[in-house]
DNA sequence: GTTCTTCCTGCACAGATGTCCCCTGTAAGA
DNA sequence: TCTTACAGGGGACATCTGTGCAGGAAGAAC
């Protein structure tokens, strides 16, 4: 046994290998449980169980997939084509959350509109930086463009109570929600806007309530085209 | 029969039944697969398989799962013992795309770099209005920041040979991948960055093959904080 | 008491399913 | 040329697995 390509070396897929561990994937995903053999070869247009165990010892072969001996449908997925690992029933929920997109946002009404959001997103972790207690909101106006936060952007913002010196912050003003970088000041709290033709909103610390910080922006999504 | 208590109300379980439930959702989400009818009784200490039969229909009448006839493994979680609807997994995966992030871009080695990523982001469909054949791509340098789009942004692609004239494009000028406006004119491509201290970058049509354009832009997504 | 439902035992059986063996053929490497 | 990996066909076979029938015991409902 020469054995050359073992090791760790990542062994490549042929289409028709491929196909099939995209087949088991989708029949996980979209039904919950893996298939048989008799199902993979059916969709695949293989008449023989053999032919289809071909292709599964060589994806174990690659590492692509485990199974026990002797019980129906006890695929597991190891790795995507791409080969990532792909423990994915773990991944997709581990990696993902869940945000509400909260149309409007009165006075207070925050966790009442996130109880009861328009639309939800889903949103990797790596994109939020692994943050609880997120929100998402739509963007309106011009006042946050040179932070390259345009009319119709997607913020994502982290549900907090307070915020640091110079970050942007979504805050109550009156009963609207406005986003804005946040600097407190001996007197006044300084909400300013991005963009130089648009005047700073002041608020006599008097009239400041902690509540009217919503949240702390901590992304920013825009579609194009 | 009378049946009063029917309708939509809300069944309960007993605790056998709970029981069952859980060792079936447990089984899923440890395993990646239901389990049998034999494994479940031999969990529980079951000895008969229609005593675990029973439990399942019961299951099935009250709403909690649903399987299909005379298949193995079929089990699928409609509520979880809460009753709440369970239905994670289809939700979270109708609704998301996994999209490579591609690190280096040479030349022709696009789809190389795709199908070996260095990492991948699952996006929500909605943010990226349905397309398909996307990528992400790590934006460097400032010479986009009059559109909105700045140093470390991730933008997401949609793979396509051709654009229209004034969208946001990934090209591959000499080896690199570059983000810029589309104009095609007369003699050359403009290139054009948004950023007014910088020039745009003319190819004339001789030297420009289709393969440069790499994708139209239809994301960007920016990490703040 | 009578009738349900729940929760079982035990068992027979048919259909579903994985495994194994024997083949054919192609293509790439050594 | 020989070997190996790939991509199947066809089929026998043992085992898995769900279904169904015949009960039984305990408790609740009527």
């Amino acid at each position: 046994m020469s054995d050359n390509s073992r090791g760790k070396a990542m062994h490549k897929l042929t289409q028709r290998q491929k196909a099939v561990l995209e087949y088991i994937s989708d029949s996980i995903h979209a039904r919950g449980y893996p298939p048989t053999l008799r199902e993979i070869g059916n969709h695949l247009g293989i008449r023989s169980t053999n032919g289809v165990n071909d292709h599964l010892r060589a994806l174990e072969r690659k590492g692509y997939l485990t199974r026990e001996d002797m019980k129906s449908r006890t695929l597991r997925l190891m790795k995507t084509p791409d080969g990532k690992p792909s423990s994915r029933p773990p991944a997709a929920n581990d990696n993902l959350i869940e945000i509400p997109i909260v149309g409007r946002v009165a006075a207070g009404a925050l966790s009442e509109a996130i109880e009861q959001p328009d639309d939800t997103v889903h949103i990797d972790r790596m994109l939020i930086g692994g943050q609880r207690d997120v929100f998402g909101l739509r963007v309106t106006g011009d006042s946050m463009i040179e932070a390259g936060i345009y009319d119709g952007d997607f913020v994502f913002v982290r549900k907090q109570l307070t915020a640091n010196r110079g970050e942007v912050i979504i805050a109550l003003v009156g009963d609207e929600a406005t986003c804005k970088y946040y600097y407190p000041e001996r007197e006044h709290i300084r909400l300013q806007p991005a963009n130089k033709d648009m005047a700073p909103i002041l608020i006599p610390k008097n009239d400041w309530r902690s509540t009217q910080i919503l949240g702390v922006v901590v992304g920013v999504y825009r579609r194009l085209h």
